[in-house]
RNA sequence: GCGUCCGUAGCUCAGCUGGAUAGAGCAACGGCCUUCUAAGCCGUGGGUCGCAGGUUCGAAUCCUGCCGGACGCGCCA
């Protein structure tokens, strides 16, 4: 059930037998509980047209709307907002409902292909800090998608191609004189350094490389055994980081920059043939009169160098085609930092253009800031090099290890390390999609991996208090088929927000905004706690019905949080 | 120079398709564990929403101009 949606419908209808059908139904949450849980807000711009008083036109408004079902009562309220007050009794049947509903009443969408292009790391280095973005947005975004229905491709668009690997494949051919690939591969920061390093400075190498760039681009057969090598190492480095994070890419999911190799000149040669791109200076480049500077300079967008080689707009544009032919893509979602934005609008120009899209379909880029260090400026470790991911998240699941050790638990040591590890990975993984700034955001250790209010261990705790109440019960979720009865405010409270759920999760999809969903859970989470303070549930004072009633809100607040802190890729546990 | 994004509490961030007294967390201060897990709850203090105009019954939110910051703008990705 959409609460939302429902009042609104009931608002137009209204409006529709007042004769003043056109008129928008704006419909929101109420910031404070005098205001009742939604309030309409359209009667004072009514007042214009209709030539009458705000507060009248509200009036006629409680008059023709029909909430009898719904709504405990309408109150008119300062200028003309009318405050609705969801009933109590229609509020607790919602929620029997959806008790044993696994989608949590959630319905299942007229299904789209949506193409999700995220990760996307460079397979020359190793994954770090600034890779976790893209890789757990885009991964929550995939899973929010598939809950509602919809056919989602993954598509991860790795950096496996490029005039860089001519000079790690050199390095890498004199060094497996000595050793083998796996040794050789065992940390690709200090391989690519080591690389730089010979290419900068040792006489030779440079031209050496780039051979291997000429060879590699040729197909050369020795040369693409030696790339598969590093390419497959540098995979399997990528793997334990997406298995540690528990993120759901695969390798079926990979469809690095070379899979477009052998299409780029015919990209090129199309665009010529559309009269798209011309010669200009040595180089095929398509000029874009709407995004022209103030004296009607066009902008420029390369789609080929002067040497003849092959840019990312290229194969951009390839991997556009593709998805939207051989992939049908209704939605396509590019998951970047957005120092892209401008890459992405034109190339989205260049392929309409073309015709490597249809219409219908659409090329959604979602940009994200970039990670800064406390002093505003890009972010580094004290040595000045980038932290890599694995080191972030070893280091988080032994935090949270100690923080679990102090509380002296009764977990025994297989718990301990289960529990430390989900909420360790979840903290890390929360502080980040819980920010939904396009701006640049400030990388901190001590905030990535708190486990203090607003995180993951929060939500987990919530959900484990849920958990610990059903088995001092002796009853498990499932066996409930008690009726709710909402009497506290706390549980009135708490009933809104659960049936909030689905309005929540269509908005991160149509958005890709995770971090909306965090906020949604977290207030469900607090709820809760306020709830489980004010509201006894096993006492012996409690009598049965009310007992079976929060039993049943408990259950629903815990399905939901499972289900919410599922769709986050964190995982949910028994005992904390 | 042009363009994009941004500026909200000491810090990190919500809120932005205009709505009532701008919210959280952290930090600070004060309460609450013989009673369902204190990773918690309740409370206090803390704000010219960068500045100035404009539109509007109503602006953190929309428009314009400044100030400040980040990023991008033809052969890297």
């Amino acid at each position: 059930m959409n609460i939302h949606s429902l009042l609104v419908s009931r608002f137009k209808q209204a409006l529709v037998e007042m004769q003043v059908s056109d008129a928008s139904a704006p419909v929101t949450r109420s910031a404070r509980p005098e205001f009742g849980d939604y309030q309409f807000n359209g009667a004072m711009a009514l007042a214009k047209t209709l030539k009458q008083k705000p507060r009248d036109i509200a009036q006629q408004i409680v008059d023709h709307v029909k909430l009898d079902d719904v709504a405990e009562k309408l109150e008119i309220a300062g200028p003309g907002f009318i405050n609705i007050h969801l009933n109590d009794v229609w509020l607790a049947n919602q929620c029997e409902l959806i008790l044993h509903d696994p989608r949590m009443g959630v319905a299942a969408q007229s299904q789209q292909n949506v193409v999700v292009d995220y990760s996307s790391p460079n397979l020359a280095k190793e994954m770090h800090v600034g890779h976790l973005r893209t890789t757990i947005i885009g991964d929550a975004v995939v899973k929010v998608l598939e809950f509602l229905g919809h056919h989602v491709i993954r598509q991860n668009h790795m950096g496996d191609w490029g005039t860089q690997f001519g000079m790690l494949l050199a390095h890498l051919a004199d060094k497996l004189q000595e050793e083998v690939a796996e040794t050789a591969l065992s940390d690709l920061e200090d391989f690519y350094r080591e690389a730089k390093v010979r290419f900068d400075e040792e006489e030779g190498f440079a031209d050496r490389a780039r051979e291997y760039v000429v060879k590699l681009q040729s197909g050369d057969e020795q040369c693409m055994t030696l790339w598969k090598q590093f390419i497959d190492i540098s995979i399997t480095h990528s793997e334990e980081v997406y298995e540690k994070l528990n993120v759901s890419l695969t390798r079926d999911d990979i469809m690095g920059e070379s899979a477009y190799n052998e299409d780029l000149a015919n990209v090129v040669s199309e665009l010529k043939e559309k009269g798209l791109a011309v010669e200009d200076q040595g180089a095929q480049v398509v000029f874009l009169p709407e995004l022209a500077d103030k004296e009607g300079n066009p902008a420029v967008y390369i789609v080929q160098k002067s040497g003849g080689g092959y840019l990312y707009a290229t194969t951009d544009l390839a991997a556009m085609r593709y998805r939207s032919g051989k992939l049908n893509a209704d939605r396509t979602l590019i998951l970047t930092d957005a120092r892209q934005a401008l890459h992405f609008k034109q190339t989205e120009i260049v392929g309409r253009k073309a015709g490597f899209m249809k219409p219908e379909q659409s090329y959604e880029h979602c940009p994200f800031g970039m990670m800064l260090g406390s002093d505003g400026r890009p972010f580094k470790t004290r040595t000045g090099g980038t932290v890599k991911l694995v080191e972030l998240l070893d280091e988080a699941v032994e935090r949270a290890s100690k923080l679990i050790a102090e509380r002296n638990n009764e977990l025994d040591e297989n718990e301990l390390n289960d529990v430390a590890r989900k909420v360790g990975i979840g903290a890390v993984k929360y502080a980040d999609l819980s920010k939904n700034r396009t701006t640049d955001y400030i990388f901190n250790w001590d905030t990535m991996l708190s486990f203090e209010g607003n995180t993951a261990p929060y939500l987990q705790y919530a959900y484990t208090r849920v958990k610990s109440i059903f088995r001092k019960a002796g009853i498990p979720s499932t066996a409930l088929n008690g009726e709710i009865k909402l009497e506290q405010t706390q549980e009135h409270g708490l009933a809104v927000l659960l049936m909030q759920f689905e309005e929540v999760v269509n908005v991160v999809a149509k958005e890709a905004t995770p971090h909306v969903l965090c906020t949604y859970l977290y207030d469900l989470a607090s709820a809760f706690m306020s709830f489980y303070e004010a509201c006894p549930i096993l006492k012996d004072s409690v009598d049965d019905a009310t007992r079976a009633s929060r039993l049943a809100l408990s259950a629903l607040v815990a399905s939901t949080l499972q289900q919410g802190l599922t769709l986050l890729g964190i995982d949910t546990l028994e005992k904390m």
